[in-house]
DNA sequence: CGGTATCCGTTCTGATACTG
DNA sequence: CAGTATCAGAACGGATACCG
């Protein structure tokens, strides 16, 4: 069961100006991030990524995610069907059969992701370039340079 | 700092020549994984919109999340600092003052991760409907056999 | 084959205490 | 005000055993 969903109606937000950044708060009582949160998760969007276009049984996806254990394939699969992402059909055959596909609504939210995946795609150069600096000067015990300042 | 140095979760280490995802490009996968879990996070997330437009300083970030704890907060913004996503200022002043700023970097992804919260507040009704209809699915004892069929 | 329940280690997170 | 170090509890996640 879901907690504080009789709190807001909407957003959670309580101390806002004029900005559009601040919509959510950061407690789990905004649905926004929990929602968030789940289908951010690192399992959840692999799965949703195969999905796409087509359905895989269970094994298939366990394959195709290969990483994955039984378990949070399982965990994972339940989630997303929970929210309606994604739709289980089971066929009553002697060799169990179960399908996954996307739903409606778990395409569009494919499509959304995808942005996210092609931004970090894009800049995954960029990132990799921030660390190792980042990571030179959390090396350096003593810059003892006092800036380019002077 | 425990979390600071972080390590493959060792999923893409050693495997990177047999991925069969056909959405995502081979090892890239596990980096872009890695990355969109990072960015993910829920705290992240919550600072990258703070900061939109707008510097803040340790104490605003702390008192705009609010419910993060100063542990949190100093490890988030760490990590996004690392990724090159926000900029971290150092006044040497007798009080300390320390601002925190998007970087351009941090700006683009801002756009990007303002698409999945779109998203996710336009299908906030979709999602809690599905999640009512499976909880009572869960509810249900059993069963039995299947209404229109017999 | 598909799924569940349990055990157990790892990771994450918050509260606290201390420093400059 | 800003940050670090440490500890304890919670949550996460994998391996295993067992069922239909």
């Amino acid at each position: 069961m879901e907690e504080g969903t009789s709190k807001s109606p909407g957003y959670c937000t309580g101390t806002e100006g004029d900005y559009t950044a601040r919509q959510w708060d950061g407690r789990e009582d905004c649905e926004v991030r929990q929602i968030l949160d789940r289908i951010a998760d690192k399992w959840s969007l692999l799965v949703i990524a195969l999905l796409d276009r087509q359905s895989l049984r269970f094994t298939e996806l366990r394959r195709e995610v290969d990483g994955i254990s039984q378990r949070m394939l399982t965990v994972t699969l339940r989630q997303l069907e929970r929210d309606g992402l994604v739709h289980r059909t089971v066929h009553p055959v002697v060799p169990p059969r179960v399908d996954y596909a996307l739903t409606p609504l778990g395409v569009t939210l494919h499509h959304t992701i995808q942005s996210l995946v092609h931004w970090t795609e894009s800049h995954l150069d960029e990132i990799a370039a921030a660390r190792s600096r980042y990571d030179e000067r959390a090396a350096t015990p003593v810059p003892a340079a006092t800036g380019p300042a002077g």
